[in-house]
Parts: C-alpha cells; structure tokens; sequence
DNA sequence: CAATACCTTGCAACCGGTTGCATGTCAACA
DNA sequence: TGTTGACATGCAACCGGTTGCAAGGTATTG
C-alpha cells in the first residue's frame, strides 16, 4: 500500500540526491557533463528508487521515439519472417524498439497503418509496398520511409533481384528439354511479380520457348494446388512459381494425383522460404530476406538525420538458384 | 521551403480557429462536451492544416501510450506468426500499436527486452517465456503481463494444452502395434515441453510401453536431422516429436537414407505449424496459435485497467490431433 | 422578472524530461 | 594578485497535449 511510490520521477531523484532536475536528466543523457562523483551519487539513488526513464516525456522534448514501424503484407507468409526477425535485431542493437504491423495486403490498410503510426515512429520500412506510387512520394515526404522489394524513384529502397536466377532456371529447363512452360504469377500489382514475370519472359523470348501466364489468387499453397488443373490442361511440362508456397501447394496437389516431381512434372519456386523442406527438396532461389531486412534498418537509421536531402539511394542484392531435385526432362 | 510549416500543433489549430487549445484537445478527446459547430469548425481546420495529435505528449499526460508489447522466442519458427498475426489484429481493433521483439529463446534477452519496453507500452505479452518464475513475478508487479503456453500463478495466463492430443497419439501409436517410442523434446525448460511429456509418459506407463527420451538441441529443423541416429540406434519403431519442425527434420533425414515413414518408421509432430506441407503430410496435433494470440490480447486490455488487483484468470485451449499419413504398424 | 441550472468555453497547471543560458567555483596564467 | 577560462551545476522555459475549475451566456422555472 506505499501509496505514494508508483514510478519515480527525475525530481525525485533530484530531491533524494540533493540537485537539480536537469542534473539528474544529464546524468543520464549526457554524464560527461557532470563531475563523476554527482553522476554516481545520481545514479545511486536512482538505482535504490528504481527510477526509469519516462520514454513519452522524452520523446516529447527531444522529438525522437527511438521507435521504427515495420509493415509487412502478410506475417504468417513464411517469406517475411527471417527479414522482420533480422530488422527487429539491427534496430534493436541502435536501441531502437520496431512496431510490427500486417496490411493483409490491401494498399489501403496500409495507408492507414502509416497515418496510425506517423505519429509514433521516426520511420517507417514499408515491406511489398501496395500503395500507388504517388500516394508514397507524398507520405516520404512526410516521414521517413524505406522500401523493400518495391521500386520507386524518390524514396530510398532495398530489393531482392531474383530477376537472373529465375532466367538461369528458365536456361535450365530449357536446357533438359522443356518446350512449354508455364509462370504461376503472384500478386499483379507487385514489383516483385512484375519483375519476375519480365525476366523469365525475356528469356522463353531469347530461347523461342512457349510462356504460358497463369494467374494465382494470392501466394499460397492453397492457390497453388487451385491452378494445378489449369496448368495441366495448358500443356506444359514445367513450371516456375512466383514463391515457394505457390510451387508447392503445385507439388502437393501433383503428389495427390499420384503425379511425381520431377517426372512427371518439373517445378521451379522462388525464395527459399520453404523450399528446403519439401519433398522432393524444392529447386528454388536463394533467400536473401534477412540481409535486406537488416539493410532497410540501417539505410532508415540514416535516412532519419536528413529529412528533406533527396535521398535516392538503392540497393539491390543478387540472389541464386539453389538447384535441388524438382527439375528434369519433360514427361509428354 | 515552407519553413514554419512542419507539423501543426493544437496552438496553430486552436488560433486559426479563433478558439483556446483546450477546445481544439477536447474536439478530438470529447467533443461532447462542445457545440457541434465547434467542433465541426476546428475539425476542418485541422483537417486542412493536415492536423495529427503529438502521440508522445498525449501519453505524457494521460499516461497511456496506447502501445504493448509482443514478445516471442523465436520470429523464425513457424509457430509463432499466425499468434503475433492474430494479436496484432486484435490490438489494432482496438486501436492500440504492437511491438513485436525476439528473444531469441534466451531469459536474460527477455528480461532486458521487457525493461527497455516497460515505459513505451502498457502491458507485455509474453510467449513462452524462459524467465525464472520469481522473476515473471516480481515483474508482473510492476507492468501488466499476460504469459501465453506458460504456467505461473497470479499471472493472467493462456495455454494451449497439447497433452490430451499427444495421449491419443500415443494410444494410437501402441494400437498400431508399437512397444518401444521416442519423444524428442522440446527446451527443458518450457512449460510446453515438460507438459507434453509428463502427457506422453503418462499414457505409455500407463500401457506399458517403453518410451526413450531423446533431447534435442532446439526445436529445429536440423536438431530433428542431427538426432536420428541416436533414435535409429535406440530401438525404437516410432516417434512423437515437440514440434513439427523437429519432426520433419526427421523425416528428411531418415528420407536421406531411403527409409520410409510410414514404413519404416511411424512419426508424429505438434503443432501442425507445417506439418499440412509434407510429404508425407505429417500426423500433428491441431494449431490453436491464432486463438491464443487473440485471447492474449483480450486478456491484457482486461488487465490494463485494474493493476494490483490480484488477477489471476487462466484459459487452457484444447487441442485436437490430427491424423494424417505418418502413422503405420511397426516395421521392426 | 429574478433565481437557478445547464451548456459552452477559456484559463492555467500539469505530465516528466531536455536544454540554452546564467551563475558560481576554482585553478592556471600573466 | 588580478584576470581568464574551464568546469560543474542550477534556473526556467519549452515540448504538445489534457483536465479541473471557473466564468460567461443562455435557457428554465417559480
């Protein structure tokens, strides 16, 4: 019933040591300010009340929260965690905290998220942006953001090229014989698909190969499994699946119908989310979502200092295909 | 350049609209306390003066930050998102921003990570903690907390009780024909782990059956692979595993070596986090993540209000097993 | 028509730190 | 010994909202 402890507050501290309030704050922001003996008797008594920083009360003199928002399509897509993971840990160790928020895909939830968090965070690290590209340029200017896997001029952003693997996996089917394939495409308005899409039909072009497009409702196994009748009927004999999830719902729905991977058909996925654990272990390409996790944390830790310097860096990070045992000779 | 632009303030409202700050704070917080024409006035300023309450100095004075904290041990482990999901979606209903941090399956991270959080949210829910039960305590006095899959009195709790589910495998298992199982555990020191194994080794005293224990080194894919040996040599014809990604670790590598599951071998996981993807899809127990999220998120902003109150509420989940394809008669 | 109640709004203190400036102390230097 | 400067600390304003209390105005009532 110490009614009166509650948490303690810097004039406390101050009254209990016998100094100003603004001493107690620079023992703790800025020691070297003070002698070493004050900063320790602060500190002492701080530590015998168990005092804290009030981080809303600092955060309203100083105008920094020590807070990032991290905005991501979807938590549960297995793709995303690693990079969150790694975000959350490279903010942490420049003590920052991460808010952590799902749009469910949806551009407009998104926009809401950052209007919810503007207030509370020195940036924002947008994830598989879905917004329309002049509604960013206008909140960059704003707020601090950083892109990952979305390209737009302007803002500084982070993407994964998963462009010249996918081209190497087209080579290789066609390499093996595969005359038609097939591109199991992901979310239409992505930059991610959008580039996918376009490398591997460079290369089908290049290689006289026949492309067939077939759309998925969302990047998910059960999506996959729904296209498998489609993609049968097209008649190719292999396929590249805009994800992992995509390309095995494929190979689970083939493996009901008693058809075998690779010979039956050859599938190709694309991320390595959960490609190392199929089986046949998934033909796929490498994950680099925990360097561009940490790569978007730190390029918004610099961008934080300079509002308004048109910062336009980019960064992109090459990635591999990881060959493992979904590709062979075409069956038909 | 509009230097003196930046971000308005309820001073800027407040005189653009003829009218004192305390009005303009009490057209967002309470507008029934103003005529409606004033309030509507000083809406539309703010409105195009692009108005945002200063969230730091809302909290500083009403002492709510509208913030909690989520933490998990392990971002990366496929059990977790869909709960950080769920909470996440339920918090944001009721309009309160998550942190999201990983501790990396270590107490002493955990412990700091709830300090460094302790004055940025009202309250931190806490996933299978590792901290020493003493410690939750002394915490809980301090800062609200709801624990989720572990078992301390006195703290708000929720726990997804897997042992009835892991009993039925057992029976199932024993029906099957098999005298001798394994149980590859989980961290020892989790409420988790020891449950389900005080419920697996209820139900083999109970029919008699020999159960080895085999540890592992962390719930992970490549601890299931690095155990095999250890479990071929042990003699026994089947195995229940902590989690699904243990399990499947196992199934790769006894695949890497031809044996097959069934066949060779009856596997059994938890948690059915990925157990739907395999090949064979993996008999599991049914995942309650996502009810558990949301209920914890409930259950923290039941606790926002009335601290000290001894809150001692508690909500165990039932679980079901799910039968797939990875049970068979004994080989040996 | 005066007294009373209610509704609307303003005043000013407060939340808990931070920080520019002023003051005071003491040692070093000329 | 007087001056100068470095160093240590205090004072008070400020960050941007919130809220108890009071004042002014209008409506209600006897």
């Amino acid at each position: 019933m110490s009614s009166k402890s509650k948490v303690p507050t810097i004039a406390q501290i101050a009254e209990r040591a016998g100094v100003a309030r603004s001493s107690v704050s620079r023992a703790f922001t800025r020691p070297e300010l003070l002698s070493t003996t004050t900063v320790l008797r602060i500190k002492k008594v701080a530590e015998e009340l168990g005092y804290v920083p009030n981080s809303s009360a600092r955060a309203l003199s100083t105008g920094k929260t020590g807070n990032i928002a991290f905005l991501v399509p979807d938590v549960a897509n297995p793709y995303f965690p690693p990079m969150i993971r790694s975000a959350q840990l490279a903010a942490e160790n420049l003590d920052y905290c991460v808010f952590l928020a799902d749009f469910e895909e949806s551009g407009l939830k998104e926009e809401k998220l950052i209007e919810r968090f503007a207030g509370k965070v020195e940036g924002v690290i947008l994830i598989s942006s879905r917004m329309p590209e002049e509604r960013l340029q206008g909140l960059a200017e704003k707020i601090p953001i950083v892109l990952v896997n979305r390209d737009v001029p302007g803002i500084p952003r982070v993407l994964i090229d998963a462009g010249s693997s996918l081209k190497q996996a087209v080579r290789l089917l066609a390499h093996q014989g595969h005359q038609e394939i097939a591109y199991l495409s992901g979310p239409s308005v992505t930059w991610t698909n959008k580039q996918r899409q376009a490398a591997i039909s460079m290369v089908t072009n290049e290689l006289g190969l026949q492309l067939v497009v077939i759309p998925t409702e969302k990047p998910s196994l059960e999506s996959g499994q729904a296209v498998v009748d489609q993609m049968i009927s097209s008649g190719v004999t292999g396929a590249i699946a805009f994800n992992d999830l995509i390309a095995h719902g494929i190979m689970t729905e083939l493996s009901s119908r008693a058809l075998a991977v690779p010979d039956s058909f050859s599938i190709v996925g694309c991320d390595s989310s959960i490609s190392p654990f199929t089986n046949p272990p998934l033909t796929s390409v490498s994950n680099e979502t925990t360097e561009a996790g940490k790569i978007a944390c730190e390029m918004i830790m610099g961008v934080l200092g300079e509002m308004n310097s048109k910062n336009d860096q980019i960064k992109v990070l090459e990635t591999l295909l990881i060959e493992r045992e979904t590709i062979g000779p075409p069956c038909k």
